[in-house]
DNA sequence: ATGTGGATATATGTATGCCTGTATACTCCG
DNA sequence: CGGAGTATACAGGCATACATATATCCACAT
């Protein structure tokens, strides 16, 4: 595999990557001198970089006021969850009955990954691996990539559902249930599996930022 | 409203328009430098708008071999029908039950202004509007800018269907029965219609693409 | 004659500098 | 004392200039 071959795609990943680890918080401004002389390059592959970001609605862009990492609030999360429910049920749905069971095997291995996996940095990769594996054999590449995107763009908010353990221990069981009814071709339950994980998920993440008060208004 | 306040916007949309109406057809090269002379402007600008375009799906950019107008092939269309089936009819879902009969009415106004116009060139912007209007109170602003790229990404493909007179007026009576279902706030009925709709243009779509050998290999 | 290797040309990626617009703070006037 | 207007500073958009990678073409050797 090549690696990216242009500097604004590097920089576009260290960032993307520091985002949704949280080393960046919601809202900074990301000011394109800064960024330069900390990646030791001029500003334009950082512009290029946070055009790419924007396009992935990572970071918005303000004419005039800058590039600053979006900050979602309740409502945002739960349009986004809205969107996987849609998109991530229908890829399961296509992929499930073409889909090879070498894949299903990969799956299990990143759950196991996933299991043993102590820098939760690291976890929501894990996670969108899985998922994506689910999906591979869905035969539509524009629908994989939308997916893939709705996931980058909330990953940093996913981390933190991981601050709760329960929350992540239920999380693992409802991926092996989905699993195994994957493996039994059972695809009604395995949709059905998949959309109560996804709705777990939206209001538990939905309920702690609005307790840890993480949606200020801008 | 306001304008697009910077060149590359302009340029963006200059070249969105340029590409939907066949101006510019699918396979050219952009070179960078090639279209600062045309516009006046300097490659930066330009550059800008491309990333936006690819972001857009409009324009595929290869390091080093420049841009060029994204070429479809049956199946490209194919995906993109697929996932405007699962976008819009979700969204139509969603919108109905709070949808005013004030965007009804606007959607019907849009419906008489398609039949009384014959610059096919604003067919494409015309049926976006009927389509977005019915949308319009689904209560989730990304899944209406999804949906909005897909008929940007599309747009100079749907115009073939026009050629075809006969495509247009069965198009046109769907479009008039969809809107009627929607004003009896039968969801059902409308969502199928929706659906149906699609299917045809995607099947007129794809076959049209196969026989005009409109898909060439690169 | 054909294939391979190198050189050249071309277009994109990157760097630097300037200009413009906006936000903020300070001052002056009411 | 408060509000409004102006000036200044700062950040981003745009332009110009340079570097780099790739593709193509020609020449030479097999």
């Amino acid at each position: 595999m090549q690696g990216p071959r242009t500097v604004a795609e590097q920089v576009a990943n260290v960032l993307r990557e520091a985002i949704a680890s949280g080393t960046i918080k919601a809202g900074t401004s990301l000011r394109q001198d800064e960024l330069a002389e900390q990646f030791g390059f001029s500003r334009m592959p950082i512009r290029d970089a946070l055009r790419q970001l924007e396009a992935e609605g990572i970071v918005s862009i303000h004419p005039t006021k800058g590039a600053q990492v979006a900050r979602m609030d309740g409502a945002e999360i739960g349009e986004i969850y809205a969107l996987r429910e849609l998109l991530e049920c229908e890829a399961l749905r296509l992929s499930l009955p073409n889909l090879a069971a070498a894949k299903l095997d990969e799956a299990e291995q990143v759950l196991d990954q996933i299991d043993a996996e102590r820098n939760v940095g690291r976890w929501g990769a894990l996670n969108r691996a899985f998922h994506l594996a689910l999906y591979d054999a869905c035969g539509n590449h524009r629908l994989l990539g939308l997916i893939e995107a709705h996931h980058n763009a909330a990953d940093r908010y996913v981390r933190i559902l991981l601050s709760n353990l329960d929350y992540r221990s239920r999380s693992q069981t409802e991926h092996r249930d989905l699993l195994a009814a994957c493996r039994e071709r059972e695809g009604d339950e395995a949709t059905s599996i998949l959309r109560q994980h996804l709705r777990e998920g939206s209001e538990t993440l939905v309920g702690a930022i609005r307790e840890d008060g993480l949606s200020r208004k801008s």
